[in-house]
DNA sequence: GTAGGTGCAAAGAGTTTGCATACGC
DNA sequence: GCGTATGCAAACTCTTTGCACCTAC
């Protein structure tokens, strides 16, 4: 993905374009499963000397006003962690050994859903499913 | 629920019985949905005057590590929540407006389960489903 | 030029720990 | 009596904030 597409991001989000964010869209993107506000400080640090974690948290917190990544409270974690926001719906496949993170991109939920909604007169706008367990090189 | 319930609880882990952790687990039984270590403490500060934070939380650590709670990471909160664990098996459907959680009985995803571990190669151990909105008197 | 972005240091919030004392068994 | 539980205060970790300076537009 290029720093194009990186830039589109932000001014749609109306969010000026710097090194840092640019940076942290880029390590955002490249990853596989979920990034701790530090593991994306502790990255970018490598390219961008001067940068601060308080830095890394407030461009996390404008990107998760903006829809351009999800934070997530898991479990087995104290830490938030942020992945890049998918347009499609997805779910989490979780290696609670090495924490790895796949993802699930059917959701079998639409109609246990809508039939739960009624059941307990709920409107519900949302869910979050995380499966937990080996992958396949933990499993070992 | 009665104290000589709480007391096998507390026999079964090999833990001590004492007046806080009795106390403890009578909040938790009889509250719906999650509590924080703070809610515990101050509901249980009002029938026992000497009670410090710290030792909630050394009560709540040592019922999770026997099962008798489960912590939840709630998206929706920075701190951790504490529940009853069920023997059954439950899900939740929470109320992003006033914090509301009922528990949902029958969990659809068995089929589903099996079929991911399979595309995926996880051996999967357990799985955490969560259901946002606005309950029925949240809706208005 | 101006509004917004950033580094640094300090403050906050939630949680954990060390140590002396108290209590269950 | 022994070993665990507890209160208190201090430490620790993660995150947020205030302020002066800097940069994108």
């Amino acid at each position: 993905m290029k720093t194009e597409t990186y830039k589109r991001w932000l001014k749609d989000a109306d969010l000026k374009v710097t090194k840092h964010r640019l940076l942290v869209l880029d390590i955002m993107n490249h990853s596989h499963g979920f990034l701790t506000a530090d593991d994306v400080y502790v990255n970018a640090k490598e390219q961008a000397a001067d940068l601060s974690l308080s830095t890394v948290y407030r461009i996390l917190d404008s990107f998760a006003e903006n829809g351009i990544v999800s934070p997530i409270n898991l479990d087995s974690a104290k830490q938030t962690h942020y992945e890049i926001a998918h347009t499609r719906h997805a779910h989490h496949l979780i290696c609670t050994n090495c924490g790895r993170v796949e993802h699930i991109e059917h959701c079998p939920l639409d109609d246990f859903q809508k039939r739960i909604a009624k059941e307990h007169n709920f409107l519900i706008e949302d869910h979050k499913l995380e499966l937990y367990g080996l992958c396949a090189s933990c499993q070992t």
